[in-house]
DNA sequence: ATTGAAAGAGTCTCAGT
DNA sequence: ACTGAGACTCTTTCAAT
């Protein structure tokens, strides 16, 4: 559990500026939002020791690195209690990027990201299939990302 | 539509390295890679030029900043032709971080992240049945993100 | 293309407020 | 808690290979 920090504007809106953009400098958001340099850096620091912030990323083009199909897998499970062991087996395939457990219709939900169609039907035909305690699933290609964003950093 | 490039195994090692951690310096990284620190230099500035990097974010824990509901949604559409004004009224709800046009049961996949249910409450009832051409929407809330990670780069 | 070194810019620390 | 300046580290450029 994460204990409640008590976070001011000038925190929230060096988390907002900075997930979109890393690579600017302190003394330039600090002439941003009206503070030094040195007051970012303090503040930064404190984001860190408290996790909030947790690093930075490199931004990467997926489509420029030759990924060009993105799809969501809704797995039905044959048990619920089976999450953890098909969880496990599901982490060995790395074109599953993400996996979340979830409530409504579907035990599972998973994102794949993969070169082409072909490795898309080799991880749905031959990697998924192999897999024990998985009922069925159902696949949603991304024909298109409308729009993909940060949250909004802010104390409501 | 990005026109390929050619990627040579130190230029996907740098990828894979900075996906995770971008802050670490060209100086250590040459290290690890085996190549001088001006050579990673002039190869994030090739990756930047032709699109595959596009910059570095700031990596932050939603939790502790306060978001602990993550919540996918399959949305019906009355017609399909109404996937763009719906997009556009989809991408004025804050909370709404990523929406997908795709194949499949739903015609759009969107991924919410709030503060608390109430708040996914509050777009789901209120926001949502606010816009015009959605004939239903499916809810999956998670209830635990076993993983999330990056794409392997590399040429095949 | 890669290297190593010099110049320039940024981060980090700290004493003063 | 914020500031500004000094020390330190990193990025960036460039001549040589």
């Amino acid at each position: 559990m994460s204990h409640k920090v008590n976070l001011d504007k000038l925190d929230y809106q060096i988390i907002q500026e900075m997930m979109e953009n890393a690579e600017i400098s302190y003394a330039d958001l600090g002439k941003k939002l009206f503070v030094s340099g040195g007051t970012i850096h303090v503040r930064i620091k404190k984001l860190e020791e408290v996790g909030i912030v947790k690093g930075t990323k490199l931004s990467v083009d997926l489509k420029a690195l030759g990924y060009d199909v993105i799809a969501f897998i809704g797995i039905y499970l044959e048990k619920s209690s089976l999450y953890d062991t098909v969880a496990k087996d599901l982490r060995k395939i790395p074109e599953i990027v993400r996996l979340n457990y979830t409530t409504g219709n579907y035990s599972m939900f998973a994102e794949v990201v993969c070169k082409d169609i072909q490795q898309l039907r080799f991880v749905l035909h031959d990697e998924l299939q192999k897999i024990k305690g998985i009922e069925r699933t159902e696949t949603f290609i991304s024909l298109d990302e409308s729009f993909s964003r940060n949250v909004i950093a802010s104390g409501e």
